[in-house]
DNA sequence: TGAATATATGAATATTTATTCATAAATAGG
DNA sequence: CCTATTTATGAATAAATATTCATATATTCA
């Protein structure tokens, strides 16, 4: 597929920044990076990613609304997962940048 | 190399949430992306991205602070360019995201 | 040296966004 | 139907961040 290099309008550019503010806050990354392991209900989210279940669960509307992650009601509980495939290439790329330093 | 899948600590989740946050606002954006078309000095990116030199200043010194783009003084003018190998591909990452949804 | 141009910066303000608290809604099981 | 459990949400607050304005700094050239 082919990607523009510029001429991009000011929603175009505001689209793009949404996807990497989704990932930007320490929560919702700390959510996201819980979600690549394998899907999993918020109660467990709170577990893992420490914080209220409230905190937890405002953010993961915010992930929804953004079609980060998608929702799965199973009984009692919600079923989240990765709704995007690259989701998980987006946050590799930026681990990468954190521990392969450019060597120039 | 390797990217571990789980326990990552509080400062690496900040890390790495850090990268992210500078891709995810319009006017950084904009720099970059003027810039991954080719260097340029403070003026230009001002002309080309709109808004005050101001404001596109403070934001070249978030960037420099993050090690997103770096600058060189040519004379009266500061020439700007992108630092880190890795900001082209994250950038191109997140167009497809936008571009090519997800056909599941 | 003085004026013009380009860039940077500090402080104030405005805006956005996360977090918390209280509570509502949904579901399961007795 | 009542209770316990899980999740969602609205409102208030707190915190982070962008933007603007005024001005300082650096460089060139006459």
């Amino acid at each position: 597929m082919e990607i523009k290099k510029e001429g991009y309008t000011q929603e175009e550019i505001e689209q793009v920044c949404g996807v990497f503010r989704m990932l930007a806050e320490p929560t919702r990354m700390k959510i996201v990076l819980a979600l690549l392991e394998g899907d999993m209900c918020v109660y467990h989210l709170t577990e893992k990613c420490g914080g209220t279940q409230s905190g937890i669960s405002h953010q993961l509307r915010v992930l929804r609304d953004n079609k980060i992650v998608k929702a799965k009601r199973l009984g009692q509980s919600v079923e989240y997962s990765i709704a995007d495939t690259h989701v998980k290439n987006m946050v590799e790329m930026g681990l990468v940048h954190l521990y392969c330093k450019v060597e120039e």
